[in-house]
DNA sequence: AGAATTTAGCAACAGCGTTGCGTAATATGG
DNA sequence: CCATATTACGCAACGCTGTTGCTAAATTCT
């Protein structure tokens, strides 16, 4: 959620966020936890439990004995008091997840999209699904919305899908709006990419430094997070990592450039030289850490995954030994810790991130 | 300035930097204006023009009459009531600018650096610049400090030099402080692009969308501003962006990777082809916009300037030619407003950013 | 001259984090 | 067993923010 002006309200909001953010991270915690990460007075500490406890989206868990004194009273997180549905829209299939305020993922429903399937398709899929998943639940009033992640090009500030690609049926569709009073639930569209991102984000709890996640799946994009939120780009079309020019003298692209990374990396694929594939991604990842300068890279994405130790170790040997790094400029590389659900479930936090993460200022 | 907690200080000083912000764009303006752009309470504006007038950052400058009802009072920025010092640090050269809080350049100075300068070479040529330029001025008590913009890597957040390229005796030098104390006024120090960069969006205060600058001069770097702040990276080593590869099988690089866009693009200048080298240079900036989507793109640099025209219109090709991108994907190519100046008149207003301009909250 | 319109600001207010200080709950030492 | 030190916690007062309600001022139009 972003505003421009700021008020006492954002004040509440925001330090209520950073609460949550080291509750969502550390499991358990005390008053005197979050003081030292958040540089709160203990009194405005207090305050901000109080109402987080009233809200019912904490609650004690007993006490901590210090060697000496008063004990201190300990807190959690209440994970079942707020949950989010996340879909992953792909070309072929549905994928449906439930998560929990903490982050962790309660479903997981894959279900097939016929070819070129239509807005009204999607929606009935999404309704029966979502169904199927909450008929066993009781979430009156705890469900606080569905995310969507999806394939671009889309509109993620007005929740508009521009141009799927490879969809046809999918042009200037507001699908934010219909799929919003089509279910009766809050919406939230955005590219899916950028949703495996904010999973990761999510679940670390704030302190996560300037990340990407590369998603192999027919196609290969990136998603962002860069100083603390999800970097979506000036028309929300960052991430077409796999259109960038790694071959000047390559072959010719659907894009119409020559050597995308994208193409040059599908042919050693498709030639079944999944090695030389993970090389030539290698140095697509490292490109971007000359641009960016990231902390975290995350491998994501079913094609990837497949052959998922193979990735690891050539990104891993290329980001280490190419370019001079010294050791302060650590990096770490890893595989998406949600495996197949990533997406899903990143569009799932994206949902409570909007309500219980910390909020933005937009830009004036 | 960054900070975790948000208290009513915060408050405060993020809407004066919104209400400057305001000023620095439109040149003159009153309070409906900051109400319409904000969306602040027209009672809130009137206490925060208030304050900013009782500092001596703004002043009245006579009213304009509607068509019916009470004359508004307008207002304007008194640019002559701060101003910061820059300085361009380049390996043979030290380039310094005086900077007052609207972003015009008031004085602009070149002086050579000696092969191989030292810390202490520095500082001097710093102190006798400083001198030169504030002892015609009397500026006191409206120096806000000094920014250096400089040759990475280095540490921003430490105000360390690490190791500088192509300079001996500089390896993990205090900078920031030892200038501080040398110098009497507070520092700023960060890496040249990153200065550049924060020029052009001071100058647009605010409302300015995501952009980079890309910078040829004796190597090729790129900064960024995202989402309404200069992107850094994890270790302030973002826009490495000559070292990102775009011909697998190309010369081998100093970095030790092969075809980067730096030695690609060299090799054609040095060749005398500057169309060719300009086309090269291009295609990284495509790859650029396909990442990250920018809103502009801004070209700087002694060695790309002197060619201006020829990088300008061959960037503008390929932004605008390649990709298949639609209209809805608007990026304007622009070469650097402020021509030589613009790293260190960015370095100044990196200072007064730090006074003047929107605090960010840093990510817990 | 009087009505309509627009701008400006005073005063009271709710809500935020902060500060000062008193109180509760525990371990330790005599 | 009891006094003391130590740690945790919260009430109450406070300063400050932007907001709200209302009044006053300055101008044009009728």
């Amino acid at each position: 959620m972003t505003r421009i002006t700021a008020d006492v309200s954002f004040l509440r909001g925001y330090n209520q966020a950073l609460v949550m953010a080291v509750g969502r991270r550390v499991g358990t915690f005390e008053r005197s936890t979050v003081v030292d990460a958040t540089g709160l007075t203990p009194q405005a500490v207090s305050k901000v439990i109080a109402r987080l406890t009233a809200d019912g989206l904490i609650r004690s868990a007993g006490v901590r004995r210090p060697t000496v004194g008063k004990p201190a009273v300990v807190y959690e997180l209440i994970p079942e008091s707020r949950y989010a549905i996340g879909a992953h829209v792909a070309r072929r299939t549905l994928r449906l997840v439930l998560v929990d305020l903490a982050g962790t993922v309660h479903h997981s429903a894959v279900s097939p999209l016929a070819a070129d399937f239509t807005p009204e398709h999607l929606l009935h899929a999404l309704k029966a699904g979502i169904d199927a998943i909450t008929g066993g639940n009781d979430l009156r009033g705890r469900l606080t919305g569905v995310g969507l992640g999806m394939i671009g090009p889309l509109d993620h500030e007005h929740g508009l899908v521009r141009d799927a690609h490879g969809l046809r049926h999918w042009h200037d569709v507001p699908l934010r709006e219909v799929a919003e009073s089509y279910l009766g639930l809050p919406v939230h569209l955005d590219k899916d990419v950028t949703a495996g991102i904010t999973a990761e984000a999510w679940r670390h709890g704030g302190a996560f430094g300037d990340a990407a996640l590369i998603m192999v799946e027919s196609g290969i994009g990136g998603g962002f997070w860069l100083g603390g939120a999800a970097h979506r780009g000036a028309h929300t079309n960052a991430g077409e990592f796999g259109h960038t020019v790694v071959d000047l003298d390559g072959p010719l692209c659907v894009c119409r450039r020559h050597g995308c990374l994208e193409i040059v990396h599908n042919r050693a694929a498709e030639a079944g030289d999944i090695s030389r594939a993970a090389r030539v991604l290698a140095v697509g990842v490292v490109n971007l850490l000359q641009t960016l300068d990231l902390a975290h890279v995350v491998l994501a994405g079913a094609d990837l995954l497949r052959h998922g130790d193979t990735y690891l170790a050539a990104v891993e040997r290329a980001v280490h030994a190419d370019g001079r790094r010294g050791d302060w400029l650590a990096t770490d590389v890893s595989l998406s810790s949600l495996g197949a659900d990533a997406i899903a479930a990143g569009a799932a936090m994206q949902v409570l991130d909007e309500h219980y993460g910390i909020p933005d200022l937009a830009p004036l």
